[in-house]
DNA sequence: CATAAAAGTGAGTGATCACTCATTTTCAAT
DNA sequence: ATTGAAAATGAGTGATCACTCACTTTTATG
């Protein structure tokens, strides 16, 4: 009944197309991350790319065709990562054990993301910055979002409601606000938890996230 | 007791230092705001904008002494008019009106912010982009969010709190809850609300928000 | 070791960039 | 109508851009 994946998606979860063939084409990404996530792709050259990898700038457009596929190489991968755990095998881990309380699940998916995001800010920041100009990103993201996550999603959330453990609310608008809750979190974590002088108590502003969102979609 | 506001707030609150002194200079900013919006700033050349503009491109450094002048005189403005009601005169009318609920606040907030992003969300999306790239800005916003918006807030989160009608967490807390809430709530609306065969039902939206954002900080 | 393919190079290319400036146009005050 | 300053112009400037290509170096394979 599951509709299998587009192919590009099965590639990245699967298989590791992406990984670098060449040792100057893994310094090539991680300088391009450095630089996309520093100045912003539009404002990054492939000369200083080139320079803070240690190589020629011909070299980059040896491994990618245009300054636009090195963006694209970096930033799909990225967003299937940030969306894996909620696909496929590793989706099974965090979701389909069966919890019985809401506040387990989230737990377990705020858990899960921060880690995450701890490793990649800056793969975030790209992905963040250059959704709103790329509308061939947008509709990936898109794709992964409803077609794959949604679905999902849905059944816990039902299943939950029929149990009588959450609101009776679009499964659509419980989605939302639990997730702006959580990106609220985490924002301001990466922001201020690094900062010296901050008064951030992580463990008091996480507790506080999950107990906001249980009592707030409680039924 | 209040600290005084800075100069460059005062001028942009009362005063109209940003009004074009010419209407080539109106035409300017018209379309600099549009193409910003639309390619982000690094991507957008003077020239584009001196076309769309129906102006020479000198004309544009006639006014402006670079590109990135024209991009702050755009922001700044921007950013203090986005957080006008919170600030003098305008404050007082959305929250020193003694709300004795929490939900009354809410409501109030929500319906004040609504109608000028739905008018400015060109305005709105130039701010967001650029604000990573321009420390410069970064420290305007923080002077008025941590300076002159915290404390307001905190009076009457603690008034709040003290006669028991709100949960007993840091203020800073409660406002990063409720902001995120009503940002995911505005941002939706605004990407899905014009789109058509889109089934966003904005009156229970924004109910959903108003009662999970009260449920979620009840004491 | 031989050899061909793949990886890497960097000077070169036309296009476009933000910005300048000598000149012309507009326009308000007399 | 005269005039002087401000507004507007657009061709021109050097710098930088993404990208190419003829060439050299490295690597994999028999």
């Amino acid at each position: 009944m599951t509709k299998s994946l587009e192919p590009w998606m099965e590639e990245l979860l699967q298989g590791d197309p992406t990984a670098p063939r060449t040792a100057k084409q893994a310094r090539i990404f991680e300088a391009a991350i450095e630089i996309f996530a520093e100045k912003g792709y539009a404002a990054s050259s492939t000369s200083e790319i080139a320079q803070r990898a240690g190589v020629a700038e011909g070299t980059i457009f040896r491994h990618f065709k245009t300054k636009k596929d090195l963006l694209l190489s970096i930033v799909t991968p990225a967003m299937v990562k940030l969306l894996a755990p909620f696909l496929l095998r590793e989706f099974k881990d965090v979701l389909s054990r069966d919890y019985d309380s809401f506040d387990q699940l989230l737990r377990a998916l705020i858990d899960n993301r921060i880690t995450f995001l701890q490793q990649n800010r800056r793969l975030f920041k790209i992905v963040v910055q250059e959704l709103p100009f790329h509308p061939d990103l947008q509709k990936q993201l898109q794709q992964l979002v409803f077609n794959e996550m949604k679905g999902r999603f849905e059944r816990i959330i039902h299943k939950l409601q029929g149990e009588g453990k959450l609101i009776d609310l679009p499964s659509f608008t419980i989605m939302r606000l639990s997730a702006f809750s959580i990106l609220g979190y985490v924002l301001f974590r990466s922001i201020l938890e690094p900062q010296a002088g901050s008064d951030w108590d992580d463990a008091l502003e996480r507790e506080a996230t999950i107990q906001f969102i249980m009592k707030g979609l409680a039924p």
